[in-house]
RNA sequence: GGGCAAGUGGCGGAAUUGGUAUACGCGCUGGUCUUAGAAACCAGUGCCGCAAGGCUUAAGAGUUCGAGUCUCUUCUUGCCCA
């Protein structure tokens, strides 16, 4: 047999198909907007990007077979930290280094055979895209969205530069090893909060969602219902107002902690004691899980307030590592019996632990509990709210509060504004100016893009574009006297929020879309992309598209992806040499079943669990090297094959080689049908062969559309099974020609090179139209009817379709496996499900 | 600590959603071919048993004519939040 080589013809299959588009000219076709999650050009596409873009294409071209305009393109996420990193290392511009990989990886993701439009890639470091960018933050900053605050960062003061939280290792600067400090710094955030509500309650109509993504957003959104209260304290004119959630607790309160920040601490500022105290807390660190994790310590104030319901009570203030400045106003009560903090600080520092929610007859066991008690149950010990149920005291307590006017209800949101400043140079310019008299504006917009000097020092530490000789120098258009440039650059995730927008008019020049193309476009049919995305890209890019529609009425929607699917990601085993080096899977070699050797010296490798694959850990496999190898639809075919697509895979070197096999012998196969000369026919063979066909086309699409993509790989070396099997049959020539056609149209979006060049021996000349589904093949194919003795299977009967009880009850009396359980039993009740089962309930006689 | 998933052969995983458990692939075993190996092809492959048959979806209970699937308890693993 012909061996096929699959490098001709997969080079043969991209040159044809160069210009090749996902959409007619049809204007009555609907819609469907693929996109996978672009990439970030890091150097060369690994595993998986294979694995994204493979699924996406399956879908893409699935999609155009049965009809659809689809639009399916790529881009870069080109700006980042890494650029400059490099740039630093190899003394280059982060710019060249950048536009090198992506055409490393173009042409990568090419080799694939992917079915993009090429023609609309973008690429976020481009002027062409931020200039647009710089206009939408305008448009936002116009409309209110974006504004400027203090915060709190983490600050190396070695690297002069803020970091990101993963960047700060126990404390210390990941590059420079300095203790991280926590600094004040004014900086840009869009007002993501002023959309809290929306980005909550839209979040029930994503119903092309994992329910899973849907509920991390809901958390990191974090809506809770409580109020504010005052409390007076005691002997005093000050007041403390605080945060709770849980008024309905306010009987047990046993103390008052506020946050070492709050302005009850002033009285302290020159205890030593308290200086002490501060200064613990201040290594804790910042993170909330920090703090969490963190013993509970508390500094006694001294100081009471006065219960406001119960006279002559007083309740002492502490300060508390545990409270932040930023959650609800830095002061809290503590209700130790019924939240689990609050339980452990009470019994650190002999605090009265009194319970107000019994879940049985435990009213008074507050000192007896072991830990705090947070279900429901009814109150008690709370004079006017005893006997009610948490729900009903929470809001009884709310109204006296306000009718009193101690407090009111109130919503927080555990979401924070999106701080957006960045003192990085590979990123895109904040298009603000600093006038002289202190007053800050925007652009005027004809003057964008605030493009990025070419020239920059990467060596020096703190901002480069601060340190930039003369580019932050400007002049104000309006009033022509000079100015300065805001030298911060905007958070990469800027970037990625909209260039699903930007896709669909990506060459427009007059605005950062045309309304027309992405009201059409839009929203994104299929998203794809990695779990680790869940809550930021995802939330940014939902902000983004309601910030939008926010600034022009003309927009028509307000989520930008109407399906997400979350792919899983691709493992291999670690490897590491005696000294623990970590080796690259191609280093080593298996020498019996279960130990390995490093090729070079031959010493024992340490073989470890499979992990995702990493450059750190050298568990990596190069995709193009597997495709020079294996051809690209076999490395197609394998990353598919083995798991389901929401789920991780582990690469395997045999896996691969025999989806290389079952190619080759798909080629066989086509060769075979075209070479075949039969005279004999027989009509019912035929028919039957037909109708399997017609039953697994049935199978393929169902399985296509509910991403069990490796469940329809299964299908197929099902039908090759029975397609060999059946070519002895007395089959006409004809009929397999024409199912051999629907088969590898079935097979384009998988192995689109081989299903292509065998439809083009087959001589199909209607490639791209998936064959039809023929339901009455499906309706009317024969069934399987399970015969059951007392509920135990005896035989399975192929019968015609919607056979009666009694006919079936005929068969098996006649001729089954089951007949012999029946002799001299009684029948005490039979259950006839219809083409499924018939089960007989008997009893000896 | 809280929330959410999930647990099926030696391995990756199927199971028309309550109706034949283990499809399909990998691996393994035997055979044909070959000087030999590789490749290819054929056969077998959950466990016990010569067989008839019995047992089996993390463990245990329950609902049902019937449970991998539904309910409860326990255990384990993974993810997210803390």
């Amino acid at each position: 047999m012909e061996r096929i080589n699959f490098q001709v013809i997969e080079k043969k299959w991209q040159d044809k198909h160069k210009d090749f588009k996902l959409y007619n000219n049809d204007p009555s076709a609907k819609k469907f907007y693929c996109l996978e999650m672009f990439p970030y050009p890091s150097g060369k596409i690994h595993m998986g990007h294979v694995r994204n873009y493979t699924i996406g294409d399956v879908i893409a071209r699935y999609k155009f077979m049965k009809g659809f305009n689809v639009l399916h393109p790529m881009g870069w996420d080109a700006f980042g930290l890494p650029a400059e990193n490099a740039a630093k290392l190899n003394n280059l511009n982060p710019k060249k280094w950048t536009e090198e990989n992506i055409n490393t990886m173009r042409k990568q993701l090419q080799m694939l055979g992917l079915s993009i439009d090429w023609d609309l890639e973008i690429s976020t470091c481009s002027p062409e895209y931020y200039k647009h960018q710089q206009e939408l933050f305008i448009d936002f900053y116009n409309k209110g969205l974006v504004s400027r605050k203090e915060t709190y960062v983490n600050w190396d003061p070695v690297e002069k530069t803020v970091l990101a939280n993963e960047q700060v290792i126990n404390g210390k600067g990941w590059r420079s090893n300095a203790v991280v400090e926590r600094k004040k710094l004014s900086q840009w955030f869009f007002n993501i909060t002023k959309f809290s509500n929306e980005l909550l309650n839209d979040l029930e109509g994503l119903k092309g969602w994992p329910e899973k993504v849907r509920l991390m957003q809901k958390n990191w959104i974090g809506k809770s219902i409580g109020c504010e209260l005052d409390f007076q304290i005691t002997d005093q004119k000050q007041k403390i107002k605080i945060f709770t959630t849980r008024p309905d607790t306010i009987f047990g309160a046993s103390f008052i902690a506020v946050s070492v920040d709050h302005e009850v601490c002033k009285t302290f500022k020159d205890n030593p004691e308290f200086e002490k105290f501060k200064q613990e807390c201040s290594k804790i660190g910042t993170t909330e899980e920090a703090l969490a994790n963190a013993e509970k310590l508390g500094f006694n104030t001294q100081f009471h307030v006065d219960h406001p319901f119960l006279k002559g009570k007083k309740i002492p203030i502490f300060v508390a590592n545990f409270v932040l400045m930023d959650y609800g106003n830095g002061a809290i009560f503590g209700c130790p019996a019924h939240d689990q903090r609050d339980f452990d600080f009470a019994k650190k520092y002999k605090l009265p632990i009194i319970r107000v929610v019994s879940d049985a007859d435990n009213s008074n066991d507050g000192d007896k509990m072991k830990e705090a008690f947070t279900g429901n149950g009814k109150m008690v010990n709370s004079e006017f709210l005893n006997n009610l149920d948490v729900e009903k005291a929470k809001n009884v307590i709310i109204d006296k509060i306000e009718n009193i006017k101690i407090g009111k209800k109130q919503t927080l949101f555990r979401l924070k504004d999106w701080g957006i400043s960045r003192q990085r140079y590979w990123g895109c310019p904040i298009p603000m100016i600093y006038l002289e008299d202190g007053s800050v504006v925007p652009v005027d917009k004809s003057e964008l893009p605030i493009t990025l000097p070419n020239e920059v020092d990467l060596k020096s530490s703190g901002n480069p574009l601060q340190n930039h000789p003369t580019w932050k120098k400007t002049t104000d258009k309006k009033t022509g006297k000079p100015a300065i440039r805001e030298t911060d650059t905007l958070d990469t995730f800027v970037d990625s929020s909209w260039y699903f927008i930007r896709f669909c008019s990506p060459k427009y020049e007059k605005a950062p879309y045309d309304e027309k193309k992405v009201n059409y476009w839009m929203s994104v049919d299929q998203y794809i992309g990695g779990i680790e995305h869940a809550i930021l890209h995802l939330l940014y890019s939902r902000f983004f598209m309601k910030a939008i529609k926010k600034c022009d009425k003309n927009i028509k929607y307000s989520e930008p992806f109407k399906n997400l699917f979350t792919q899983g990601m691709v493992c291999h085993e670690t490897y590491q040499d005696l000294k623990g080096q970590w080796l690259y899977p191609d280093e080593v070699e298996k020498v019996s079943k279960d130990s390995m050797i490093k090729k070079l010296d031959k010493t024992k490798v340490k073989v470890g669990p499979s992990e995702s694959m990493s450059k750190s850990k050298k568990n990596t496999i190069d995709p193009e090297t597997m495709i020079k190898q294996y051809g690209a639809d076999a490395v197609r075919w394998f990353i598919l094959s083995d798991s389901p697509p929401e789920k991780d895979v582990q690469w395997s070197d045999t896996g691969v080689v025999s989806s290389n096999k079952f190619l080759q012998k798909i080629w066989n196969l086509n060769q075979l049908v075209l070479k075949r000369k039969t005279s004999k026919v027989s009509r019912v063979a035929n028919k039957d062969f037909i109708n399997k066909i017609d039953q697994y086309i049935f199978k393929i699409d169902k399985s296509i559309n509910s991403f069990q993509l490796n469940v329809s790989i299964a299908q197929f070396y099902e039908i090759y099974k029975y397609f060999n099997e059946s070519l002895k049959l007395e089959i006409s020539d004809k009929t397999f020609v024409e199912s051999m056609i629907k088969i590898m149209k079935l097979m384009i979006p998988f192995t689109p090179h081989l299903a292509y060049e065998c439809l083009s021996n087959l001589k199909c000349n209607e490639m791209n139209k998936w064959p039809n589904i023929n339901k009455k093949a499906v309706e009317n194919a024969n069934i399987n009817m399970v015969i059951q003795i007392n509920g135990r299977t005896r035989d399975v009967l192929n019968v015609a379709k919607d056979i009666t009880e009694n006919d079936i009850e005929d068969l098996i009396k006649k001729d089954s496996k089951a007949k012999k359980y029946l002799v001299d039993k009684k029948i005490i009740k039979t259950i006839f499900v219809k083409n499924k089962i018939i089960n007989y309930i008997i009893k000896n006689q």
